[in-house]
RNA sequence: GGGCGUGUAGCUCAGUUGGUUAGAGCAUCUCGUUUACACCGAGAGGGUCCGCGGUUCGAAUCCGUGCACGCCCA
C-alpha cells in the first residue's frame, strides 16, 4: 500500500439491506415536516441585512372557498422558487396568512348554520349554533344579532384554515410559520386602518353620496374590480314617447322597461337627422307622462335601436354619466333591497301631466321587484289609455329578444343596480398614468401578463369604493358629529388617531366626545361599514413588514422580492397592492410578479364547484406522493394554463422512485475517497457542470420548469441509463480485490457518482424535498455538514473545482453511443441486456475509432464482451458505431 | 368589438438568438428478469409543426392574413 492510499479516507456508505424496499411517501413526508419545523430551517433570521434576504408576498387564501389542485399548483410554484433562493444562501421570509375578513366567510356562515345577520336583533351570550340540516334549510334562515354573527364567523374560518394550513405542510410549503396573519386580526384590522388614516392625511380618500353599483341580496356597494359582465338574454321593447305641445312621436328601444317611471331625459346622437330637431324640447313619457328634457349626446349610438333611447336613473353607467352631466334629476326607483320603492307622482320630482293616471299606474308596480316589474310594466304598455300621444298602445310590437351583458357582482346572483349611496373611495383615476409606470418598473413573469395590468389600469373609470355594507370585516375607522337636529355632518368627519388603533367606532369614542353622546343630537354617530376585503389584503406586504409599527423591521422587509399569484387577480389583488404603495410610500410593493396559469379540467374547462369538475388534491398526495404532485406543478411553466393530466403524477411518482434507488446503489458503493481522475468520469463531469449552471440561469430567470425538464432528461438519460452502468462495473472492482491503478480508477467512478448524485439531488431538491432530503440523509448529511439538502448549497463552481476537464468532452457521448450500439444488437438478437457477448466486431471511421478508445473499456465491461475486434470503416460518419456479426454467449443455467 | 395567450406524435408538453434527419414522457408494438430499481430495462413504429401568403440560401421559429380554443376588458 503506499503512503497516499493509507492517508485516504474511508467513504460513508449506506447499507442497501437496511433501506426499505420502496419510499414511504406518506411515512417520510410527515418524519421530515417535523424534521424541518424542529430544526427551525425555514425560519427568518431577523438579524441579517437586507441584501441577503429575499421576501415573498404569499397569497393568503381565502380560507372558506374550497380546496382544490389548482391551490396546490401555484403555492408549489411559489414554493419552488423559494426553495432555490433559500440553497443559494439567502435568508428567506416567507409568511402565510388568511384572507378570512369578508363576504366569502360572511356567506359561508350564512350557509353553513342557516342564519342572517340582523343588527337590530340584541346579543345572546348563550346562542349556540350547529350546521344546518336539510330540513332546516327549508325554514326561512334564523336571525341573529351582529356579534353573534361575527362569532359564528370566526368559529369557522378557524376550521377551515386549520385545514388548508394542514394542506400546506403536506405540500411542504416551506413557510415560516411562525410569521402567520389572518386579515381579520387585531394587527391586520391596525395596518388597514392606519392605511386609511394615511390617505385620509394625504386627502386620497372621500365620502360622497353618488350612484354606485349595488348587489340587491347583499345589499352592499361593490367596486369595479368585482363586477363582471355576463352575458344574458334580454329583450328590446319599443315604447313610443310623445313630444310635448306638439304631436310629434318617437319611439325608443329599451331593455328596462320597468324603469320608465326613473326616466329623466332622452338623448339622440347629435348628428341623427331623425331627432336633430327635438333637442332643447321635452319628451312625454307613456303612462306617467312625465316631461323630460331632449338632449343630444355623442354617446348615443344611431345604430342601435331606434337610434333614440330613453335616460333613467339608473340602468347602468352611461346613464350615470349622462345624469352627471346633463344635471338630470334623481328618480331613484329601485330600493337597497331591489325592490321598486313607493313614490308619488304630482310632486316636484316626480312631475307628471297626469299625476292620477300617473299614480294608478305606479300602484301596479310598487313593492315588486326588478323582474316582477318588468313583466307588470310591458303588460300595461299595452294599454291603449296610456299612450303618450293617444295613438294606442305604447308598446310597439312584440318584444325583440337578444343577449346582452349585464353586470353582475362576482359573487352574486342578480344584476347590479346603480343606488346613490354614501360611500368611501379612494383617489385611482388621477393617479392612473403613474399606477402604469409604477407596473413597468416591476418584472413580471410571464413579462406579457404586465399588458393585463396595464389594460386593466388604463380602463379604470371610478375610484376605488372601499367601503362595504357588510359585519365581518375592518371597520372603518370614522364617526360623524350629529347637528342639533340629529343629522350626520359628513362634512366634518372624524378620523380616528393613528395610535389609537384599531378601533371599532361602533364601540369606542371619537376624541372630545362622552359615549353617552352616541347617537344624540350635537353627539356623533359611528360609520357602519367596513372596508373592502381588498382594502386589507392590498396591504399584505405591509403586514408582513409590520408597517408603521416598526420601522426597522419595514426597511428589511418592503418592497419584498416576489409576489406570487393567478392571473384572474391581477385587476384586484395586484393592482391594489401597487395603488397602496404606491400611494403610502411613493414606491412598488415588490420587485418581481410571477403569474401562475390555472388547472384545467381535462376538457380544458375551467374547475369550478357549480360545474362538479373540482379534483381535490388530498386523495392524489396520498396515492402518488407529494414530490409526484409538486413534480405536476413544477412541469408546468409560468402563466400558461394547463389541462389536468393524472399521467404526470405517474411520471413524478416514477422519478421519485428511480431517485430512491439510484440513491441505493450509489451510496452503497465502498471505497476510500480519491479523486477523479479517469476520462469518461471528467467527461461525465463536464456535462453535469453545464447542465448545473443551465439550471442556475433557468431558475433565476423564474424558469423552474425549464430547470426541472433538463435535470430529469440528464439524470434519466446520462446517469441511470447510461453513465452509472458504464462505470458500475469499475466502481465495484475495489470490492472484487483491485489494487493500485485500478483501485484508484474505481475510486474515480464512486467518486464521480457520489458527485453526479449529489449534484443532481440538489437540482431536484426545490421540486423534490422530500425524497432529495431522504437520500441526502443517508450520506451526504453527514460528509457535508449540512443537515438538510434544502440548506445545502445550491450546485455551483464551487462543486467542480477539484475535477480537472477531460481531454476531450466528446468522449462522453461516444461512449453513450458504443453502448446503445450494442443494446441495439442485443434488442435485435433478442437476447436480455446482461447476456454476454463472445465476440464482436466495432465499426468506425478512423477518427472515431481513435477517440473510442479513450473510454472503450467502461464500455466493453458493461456491454459485458469478452472479445472484440475493431474495424475501420471511412464510409461511417463521425461519432457512428455500428455494431457487426455479434455472438452472444448461450443463456446462463438458472440457479437455485 | 379591443387586448393578451395558445395551436407541434393518439394524449400531456419541450423546442433558446431562424441552421443537419423536429424532441421527451405517457400510450401502442416487439423483446428482455440484469445484484440500484419490474414502481425496471432495451428496441421499434408514430408528425401537412392549425390553414394560406410572404421574407430568407434556409422557417415550427420572423412578418402578414385567416381559422379554432382559452382568458381579460368593453
Amino acid at each position: 500500500m503506499s503512503d497516499s492510499d493509507k492517508k485516504a479516507e474511508l467513504l460513508k456508505t449506506v447499507d442497501p439491506a437496511s433501506l426499505p424496499k420502496h419510499f414511504e411517501s406518506g411515512l417520510k413526508e410527515e418524519a421530515w415536516h417535523e424534521a424541518w419545523e424542529k430544526s427551525g430551517l425555514h425560519r427568518w433570521d431577523p438579524e441579517r441585512p437586507r441584501e441577503e434576504t429575499f421576501v415573498v408576498d404569499t397569497p393568503p387564501p381565502t380560507a372558506s372557498g374550497s380546496l382544490h389542485i389548482g391551490h396546490v399548483f401555484s403555492y408549489t410554484q411559489a414554493d419552488v422558487m423559494v426553495r432555490f433562493k433559500r440553497m443559494c444562501g439567502l435568508n428567506i421570509f416567507y409568511p402565510m396568512g388568511w384572507d378570512d375578513n369578508g363576504l366569502p366567510t360572511e356567506r359561508r356562515v350564512q350557509n353553513y348554520y342557516h342564519v342572517r345577520c340582523d343588527p337590530q336583533t340584541p346579543y345572546d351570550p348563550d346562542l349556540k349554533l350547529e350546521e344546518a340540516s336539510a330540513k332546516v334549510r327549508k325554514k326561512p334562515a334564523q336571525m341573529i344579532s351582529r356579534p353573534n354573527f361575527i362569532e359564528a364567523c370566526y368559529t369557522l374560518i378557524n376550521d377551515d384554515e386549520a385545514y388548508f394550513r394542514a394542506l400546506w405542510q403536506r405540500l411542504g410549503l416551506s413557510v415560516d410559520w411562525t410569521q402567520e396573519y389572518q386579515t381579520i386580526d387585531d394587527h391586520c384590522r391596525t395596518i388597514a386602518q392606519r392605511s386609511f388614516r394615511d390617505l385620509w392625511d394625504k386627502k386620497l380618500v372621500y365620502t360622497s353620496e353618488a350612484p354606485t353599483m349595488w348587489d340587491v341580496d347583499f345589499q352592499t356597494a361593490v367596486a369595479q374590480a368585482e363586477a363582471e359582465d355576463k352575458p344574458m338574454p334580454g329583450a328590446y321593447h319599443h315604447i313610443e314617447f310623445g313630444v310635448e305641445g306638439s304631436d310629434a312621436s318617437f319611439n325608443i328601444a329599451t331593455t328596462r322597461p320597468e324603469l320608465l317611471p326613473a326616466c329623466v331625459g332622452v338623448t339622440a346622437h347629435p348628428e341623427d337627422e331623425r331627432y336633430k330637431a327635438l333637442f332643447g324640447k321635452n319628451a312625454v313619457t307613456p303612462l306617467f307622462h312625465a316631461p323630460v328634457p331632449i338632449f343630444p349626446s355623442e354617446l348615443a349610438d344611431p345604430e342601435k335601436g331606434s337610434g333614440i333611447l330613453m335616460v333613467c336613473t339608473f340602468g347602468d353607467s352611461t346613464d350615470v354619466e349622462w345624469w352627471r352631466k346633463e344635471g338630470l334629476a334623481l328618480k331613484q326607483l329601485v330600493g337597497r333591497n331591489g325592490r321598486l320603492v313607493e313614490v308619488e307622482f304630482g310632486d316636484d320630482l316626480f312631475q307628471s301631466l297626469k299625476p292620477e293616471m300617473a299614480n294608478t299606474y305606479y300602484a301596479e308596480l310598487v313593492g315588486k321587484n326588478v323582474k316582477q316589474a318588468q313583466k307588470r310594466i310591458v303588460e300595461l304598455l299595452a294599454d291603449p289609455e296610456g299612450s303618450a300621444t293617444g295613438k294606442g298602445a305604447p308598446l310597439q310590437g312584440e318584444p325583440e329578444a337578444i343577449e346582452h351583458p349585464v353586470k353582475f357582482f362576482e359573487k352574486g346572483d342578480r344584476p347590479l343596480e346603480y343606488l346613490p349611496t354614501r360611500q368611501w373611495f379612494a383617489r385611482l383615476l388621477e393617479h392612473k398614468s403613474e399606477l402604469v409606470s409604477r407596473g413597468s418598473e416591476i418584472d413580471w413573469y410571464p413579462p406579457f401578463m404586465e399588458a393585463r395590468y396595464r389594460d386593466w389600469v388604463e380602463n379604470l373609470g371610478l375610484d376605488w369604493c372601499l367601503s362595504r355594507q357588510r359585519y365581518f370585516g375592518v371597520p372603518i375607522p370614522v364617526w360623524y358629529p350629529l347637528d342639533a337636529s340629529g343629522e350626520p355632518d359628513y362634512e366634518n368627519t372624524l378620523v380616528a388617531d393613528f395610535d389609537s388603533m384599531p378601533v371599532d367606532p361602533t364601540v369606542d369614542v371619537p376624541p372630545g366626545y362622552e359615549a353617552d353622546q352616541r347617537g344624540q343630537p350635537n353627539g356623533f354617530m359611528a360609520d357602519p361599514d367596513i372596508f373592502d376585503t381588498w382594502f386589507t389584503s392590498s396591504l399584505t406586504p405591509q403586514i408582513s413588514s409590520h408597517w408603521s409599527l416598526d420601522d426597522e423591521r419595514h426597511k428589511k422587509l418592503f418592497p419584498a422580492d416576489v409576489r406570487p399569484q393567478a392571473h384572474d387577480i391581477i385587476r384586484t389583488w395586484a393592482f391594489y397592492t401597487v395603488a397602496k404603495a404606491h400611494l403610502h410610500e411613493d414606491t412598488i410593493p415588490w420587485h418581481n410578479v410571477m403569474i401562475s396559469g390555472w388547472i384545467l379540467d381535462p376538457d380544458r374547462k375551467k374547475m369550478s364547484k357549480s360545474k362538479g369538475n373540482v379534483t381535490t388534491p388530498m386523495p392524489l398526495l396520498e396515492s402518488y406522493g407529494v414530490d409526484a404532485g409538486r413534480y405536476w406543478a413544477a412541469s408546468a411553466r409560468l402563466g400558461s394554463d394547463t389541462a389536468f393530466d393524472e399521467k404526470v403524477w405517474k411520471i413524478g411518482k416514477r422519478l421519485s422512485t428511480k431517485l430512491y434507488n439510484a440513491g441505493k446503489f450509489v451510496l452503497s458503493q465502498p471505497g476510500e475517497a480519491h479523486p477523479i481522475s479517469n476520462e469518461l468520469d471528467r467527461a461525465f463531469i463536464a456535462r453535469l457542470q453545464k447542465l448545473a449552471s443551465d439550471c442556475t440561469r433557468n431558475f433565476e430567470a423564474y424558469g423552474y420548469a425549464h430547470s426541472l425538464q433538463e435535470t430529469e432528461s440528464f439524470f434519466w438519460t446520462n446517469f441511470t441509463d447510461t453513465y452509472l452502468e458504464l462505470v458500475k462495473n469499475r466502481a465495484r472492482a475495489v470490492e472484487d480485490g483491485a489494487r493500485g491503478e485500478e483501485a484508484l480508477a474505481s475510486a474515480s467512478a464512486v467518486a464521480s457518482l457520489r458527485l453526479g448524485l449529489s449534484v443532481l439531488l440538489r437540482l431536484f431538491a426545490p421540486v423534490m424535498p422530500y425524497i432529495t432530503e431522504e437520500v441526502w440523509s443517508w450520506v451526504f448529511a453527514e460528509e457535508t455538514g449540512h443537515e438538510s439538502i434544502h440548506g445545502a448549497p445550491w450546485p455551483s463552481e464551487a462543486d467542480f473545482e477539484g475535477v480537472s476537464a477531460p481531454e476531450d468532452e466528446s468522449h462522453f457521448d461516444l461512449a453513450l453511443s458504443a453502448h446503445a450500439a450494442i443494446n441495439k444488437a442485443k434488442a435485435d438478437g433478442e437476447v436480455s441486456m446482461g447476456r454476454e457477448v463472445e465476440r464482436m466486431t466495432l465499426a468506425t471511421n478512423a477518427a472515431t475509432g481513435q477517440r473510442l478508445s479513450a473510454v472503450l473499456s467502461d464500455v466493453l465491461q458493461a456491454a459485458r464482451c469478452q472479445a472484440h475486434t475493431q474495424v475501420e470503416d471511412d464510409s461511417l460518419e463521425d461519432g457512428v458505431i455500428e455494431v457487426r456479426d455479434p455472438v452472444f454467449a448461450p443463456k446462463p443455467q438458472k440457479q437455485k
